[in-house]
DNA sequence: CTACCATCCTGGTTGC
DNA sequence: TGCAACCAGGATGGTA
């Protein structure tokens, strides 16, 4: 499921009900996530309070009270559903389970178990393998055109494989990927080196725009994602050439144009080769 | 460095 | 209808 925006939405979800509060139970039905769950995971985190939920990059950071951090991915097919009231039964790919001390319980339901939990101490938590390479926060105002164009410098990749990069630019994934590059008017096989002054500037909006309106519809549900109250996002009503290939193109000086499937590093990737060069 | 590939896992869709 | 091949939002590690 998830790119930024789904995480995002995935995020807020838990603030609600997580901060503040005392994890009462912490269950596994399986351990055998991508990564095996870590010795003694549930005692390092029942019977502690959570101080904050937080987000980076595609992470999902639950920081503890005894300065423990659940570090938490949700690969490509994790769910977090949360109930307020007495819950439904248990369903096949629910793994994780955590109830509160105010009666609410977390599941994350992961069909395909790419995605995965680990422990870490607060002050080790920059250096985490999984969090030290990360790229800069797209969202972050601080990463404009200038900081973008610095870290495509010399990239003679695609344009749209630099992006999934993580080390460049952290939280963008396939579909959001294609949305940005289209609203930028750039070609996904364009060499990364060649985005530079007006086109970073450009790609820079565009990148903004797309995550921010993603994350006001809730993210986009394809196949697993849903917002933690199970309702689905809405931003796939709103894409523009994911999964619209031989469709019209829908830029205004386009004419005629359709969006095009390709395959980039064993991807799909769409565009209109028209309106992006 | 880069491009490409396989891999982890399950399930839905497509095509014969 | 049945079944196999292929495809999927992620990320890593290996190869040439």
């Amino acid at each position: 499921m998830p790119e930024l925006p789904e995480v995002e939405t995935v995020k807020c979800g838990l603030q609600a009900v997580l901060e503040g509060r005392t994890l009462n139970r912490v269950i596994a039905r399986r351990t055998d996530l991508r990564f095996p769950l870590p010795d003694g995971f549930g005692q390092m985190l029942s019977g502690h309070k959570v101080v904050a939920v937080a987000r980076r990059a595609k992470y999902l950071l639950l920081h503890m009270d005894n300065a423990v951090v659940l570090i938490w991915h949700l690969g490509m097919s994790g769910r977090v559903r949360i109930f307020t009231t007495p819950p439904p039964p248990e369903e096949r790919h629910d793994h994780i389970i955590f109830e509160t001390d105010h009666g609410v319980t977390i599941r994350f339901n992961d069909t395909r178990r790419f995605g995965f939990m680990d422990l870490c101490d607060e002050a080790a938590l920059a250096d985490h393998a999984m969090i030290a390479k990360l790229g800069p926060e797209p969202l972050d105002p601080t990463f404009d055109a200038a900081a973008l164009a610095g870290r495509l410098k010399g990239r003679k990749t695609p344009i749209k494989a630099a992006l999934l990069d993580q080390t460049v630019v952290a939280g963008l994934g396939n579909i959001y990927v294609s949305e940005c590059l289209f609203h930028a008017g750039i070609s996904p096989r364009r060499s990364a080196h060649t985005v530079q002054g007006g086109r970073c500037e450009k790609l820079i909006v565009a990148i903004r725009q797309v995550l921010n309106a993603a994350i006001a519809a809730g993210g986009s549900s394809l196949r697993d994602h849903r917002q933690t109250s199970g309702e689905l996002g809405y931003f796939q009503h709103q894409f523009v050439v994911y999964d619209k290939a031989g469709q019209p193109c829908k830029g205004c000086d386009c004419q005629g144009g359709s969006i095009e499937q390709i395959v980039q590093s064993g991807r799909s990737t769409y565009f209109c080769p028209r309106r992006q060069t």
